[in-house]
DNA sequence: GATGAATGAGGATTCATTCAT
DNA sequence: AATGAATGAATCCTCATTCAT
């Protein structure tokens, strides 16, 4: 009745807790959150319902994690990508290679991230614990433009890189569906699309 | 018993079907497509589940219809923005804002498109039955690129129409969501980055 | 999400709603409340688990309904035992067995009371729902000590009320669980019991 | 493979034991049995859930021993007041307080007992493993009924024993919710009600 | 054509119990 | 002796769908 649960992170926690977050993340790329089941989840990691549920409180904990995990990857996956003289610095062609490049490597490596993002298909409560990866990757894009076109009011500089985010995520699902020489194809009109809009906020070249 | 159910289309079933359509886009929007049940989506349509079953055979009937009922609603809220004329002799510019403004205004006007499209989070049959949609629209940008680019390659014309049709879905979402002065940005930046990027494909301008 | 879910009470609704409480009465009381499963119910009364459902929100509801259903067979079971004029002129034996022989006949016909009332094994928002019973009887017999033995403080009127009441729910198990002569002869020590015990605060005999 | 667990009797053995019985007192109070989960005993008693498995063989061994236990417990509460020439020499209403102080004492020390006795809510095999302890204490009370009324009949002094423990345990459970001056009210009442019943089988006063 | 009661499989979650370490 | 991760059956409840009226 108090349970405590302490959510499970030791030595060996971490592997099972992979294991569920990969299972997850694969179902719900599949078959969306909803229609995906817990028990198929544990089944798909290779445990009993019964041992989920000593890693996450509930379904949705799941996702909210699956999610952290996500942003953390991000992360990494840029790298240096935002070091304060890349953006400075850097032809904005270049600036929007190094941001996007790694992106798009990053989800061709990890589908299923779109079943997380940009989906109403969840708990209201759920949708909210995914805003941290939008915002945060928003955040980033407008540091950038606040380095690059430092004129452009607040207001209008976060619609800018909303803008550009949005673009981002539209053309991902397209690119990591194709393959071989299309998803270049795709990748390289992304890249287009984003510097395209990016060029008119941004003074420099 | 060879189940006969002709998919009653009849003087008043139009009528009550339009009733189901519009409960069920409410209640998509509202909720998702997977939490939306068919009970709720009769009820708000102020009749029995039975009677729902009389004119769809199941839940993802219901989603297909709406996804054709929307294909409908665009192409006549488009009216005659895409006539042979005005596509070949209209500047870039003024192409997009008869392009967009109706869809503007239609997804505004029917804010449960959001869930039916771009969502990640409906059984697999139910996301191809979707698919048509999706692909008259991108065919009537790639119609007006080969009037207005004849030289491009098909191949680039038609990843050019879906880049364009990425766009504007990923934007509709913000959009929709935001409203008065900030709807009006928002649209704006839309329109920006999609003439920015067709500009490029583009000869005249 | 919003589910109005009337509770049916119609024509055929009260026959079926019977059955669940007669089925959820006698699985109380052989296997207490928590053992119970819902679905076990809707067997015992001959419908499916869903079915259950059209009538109770969840299986507390059906403890509650119980309860309720326990009160008013009670206040008709005593008919005109407690009238004015019997509580006030009748000898205390008399008294004694017009209050108790009614609940004998209550307890046996309808065994499995006693899974409901006295029970602690069983969320705590149900114990309250039970209160009322409990209650009610209580304050019909400290209606009865008022009349016979007005002189007496409310607070120790109360407190007699509860001891008489306890020890006939004490009793009452025995009772039910023997039968012929045993059930008769524990009958009338209950009632030397409770009239022993009343006959202190009680001025006429 | 024969499986032998001899169930654990030793030096620290009975330390751990006790422990257990003390942590599943206080859940079973708290929440009653059913819905006491072995994990929660476990933690509480600060053990892993398999160490609770070495000492008892599953859940309902747990209540039986903690049954037991309270035998053990109210024996030796009530010392000596079962002494031959106590039970034979003393006036009434002394022997009900020699009685009854020690059990109220008991319960007010331990108040899980409730959850264990006169509570429907337990698997019918743990019902019958509480048995022992009710009917210790009625053979208790009917080996004085035999000192002090020889000539009653056997049943009948078995029967008399049943009703002064059933008062008795009747009136626990407000007796030990209570405090203070109403802590003492309602002992007073209780006894005076088992005085005043058991009064009608004692030749003596 | 319509109704709405009925169905029952399926989903999230818990928990008594086991077993490898 | 002890641990605590693992198990999986069982629970409450929902909902797409059917069918008698």
């Amino acid at each position: 009745m108090i349970e405590a649960r302490p959510v499970r992170r030791q030595a060996r926690g971490e592997k099972r807790i992979s294991e569920i977050l990969d299972a997850a993340l694969a179902l719900f790329a599949e078959n969306g959150y909803e229609a995906t089941s817990t028990n198929a989840i544990a089944a798909r990691a290779g445990m009993s319902p019964g041992s989920l549920y000593q890693f996450f409180w509930n379904k949705e904990a799941i996702a909210e994690a699956l999610s952290t995990r996500m942003i953390e990857g991000l992360r990494s996956a840029h790298g240096s990508a935002f070091d304060a003289d890349a953006v400075a610095s850097l032809p904005l062609v270049e600036l929007v290679n190094r941001m996007i490049d790694p992106l798009v490597a990053f989800n061709v490596a990890n589908p299923g991230g779109k079943a997380l993002f940009g989906n109403t298909d969840m708990p209201a409560r759920l949708a909210e614990a995914t805003r941290p990866l939008q915002d945060a990757v928003i955040g980033r894009v407008a540091a950038v433009l606040a380095v690059r076109a430092p004129s452009l009011p607040t207001a209008d500089r976060e619609r800018a890189a909303l803008v550009a985010v949005q673009i981002v995520k539209a053309m991902m699902g397209p690119v990591v569906a194709a393959d071989g020489a299309e998803r270049n194809a795709l990748t390289r009109e992304m890249k287009a699309a984003v510097a395209g809009y990016l060029a008119r906020m941004d003074e420099i070249d």
